[in-house]
DNA sequence: GTCTATAGGCTGATAGAC
DNA sequence: GTCTATCAGCCTATAGAC
């Protein structure tokens, strides 16, 4: 075992150790683990080939301190904007709220994320996501369920899935991106970033209608 | 140019050809196109190397055959459910089952279209995707708009983005199961097929619950 | 810490027999 | 239609100088 590298906020490169980082983190959620390769990866970090076995083991190694780098940022900055929120709904919104701010500063990291479970079933990610789940899902989910034990939520929908159709909403748009500007507009067209930012509302204000009770229902 | 393979329904390999694309969807599926080589698609088909190079003219035109092969089976498995509809809701509704009913036959899908999606920005599906939206996506937004219009639906709601969210609860729940076994149950633990059907219905109720209008908002 | 040089294996693709 | 045999190139990873 070589030294971890040492977990910096995001932002070029200050030592060869985040450069390597910051390069294999765009590149892998770019164009895939196996797509990439280490001689790519020192190129954009602008490295010796060498040098990254010199910090990493091997190849899924570096893949793996990539991956928990930024998932240790994301829970730090969707527990802030928990802790925050004064109420249920505001709650709600603060999460779709922080995915987009995560997102705008990250957009690829998306990508990466979903790659770990498409590729390998998360199985280099269960640690951080045990956390994650530890730290945010229950506890999204556990707002929910009080909401709905006070009545102001509808108590019909399950917490979890609940919880689940309201966070999957930003990530997929982000994820699907490219595809939905010719799903949805036509082809050439394309959703900027004033109309993720639209999404971004949107979504907190579906989730929201989703999970306010009707007299009817 | 070699001939186009003939695209059968799913189902186990009559000839060579259909072997191939099926070995191609799976692997290409639970692995990503550049995790997988020609040697062990042709070694899964039960076929040669080179007799895959005699159907397709290279790898990634064999990719390109199997995406057109399944978004046709789609475009044509949803259009059917949406005709058969009675009103908004049961079209909202109607939707979600037919995603299910896709995502049980073919659990796999998903992946590959995620894969697509973030491997090439759809650029390998530009064709069928402009096939989708105009015969599924916009219809989906044109019934929502129509509800809207006629005061079934909670008009606050942009069309194009509440048609978004809803589609996109179901493909999600089937890419990141893996890892929401984690999040939201614990180490060890997943969402099985069953839970699989509780989502789905799930989903629909929490769309249709979103687009409902309030008497409060 | 950072480099050059290199080993050994696997890859996509082709030629050509049947 | 289906096969065997083969090539040139790129890949991960290591050894060892500075």
């Amino acid at each position: 075992m070589t030294a971890s590298p040492v977990a910096k906020s995001p932002g070029p490169s200050a030592s060869s150790a985040d450069a390597i980082l910051d390069a294999a983190e765009q590149l892998f959620a770019s164009h895939g683990y196996t797509a990439i390769s280490i001689k790519e990866i020192a190129s954009k970090a602008g490295v010796n080939v060498a040098l990254i076995y010199y910090y990493h083991d091997s190849k899924e190694a570096l893949y793996r301190h990539v991956i928990e780098r930024f998932v240790g940022e994301l829970i730090r900055r969707v527990t802030a904007r928990l802790d925050a929120a004064p109420d249920a709904e505001q709650a709600i919104r603060s999460v779709t709220r922080a995915q987009f701010e995560m997102l705008s500063l990250k957009p690829h990291v998306p990508k990466l994320i979903v790659r770990e479970i498409v590729d390998y079933q998360a199985s280099h990610a269960v640690g951080v996501l045990r956390e994650l789940g530890a730290t945010l899902f229950r506890r999204l989910a556990g707002i929910i369920r009080e909401g709905q034990a006070r009545g102001a939520f509808r108590a019909d929908l399950d917490p979890n899935f609940a919880a689940f159709s309201t966070i999957a909403q930003l990530p997929y748009f982000y994820i699907a991106r490219p595809a939905l500007g010719v799903l949805a507009l036509g082809e050439g067209q394309h959703f900027d970033d004033s109309a993720a930012a639209d999404f971004a509302r949107h979504a907190g204000d579906f989730a929201v209608a989703a999970l306010r009770p009707t007299p009817t229902g």
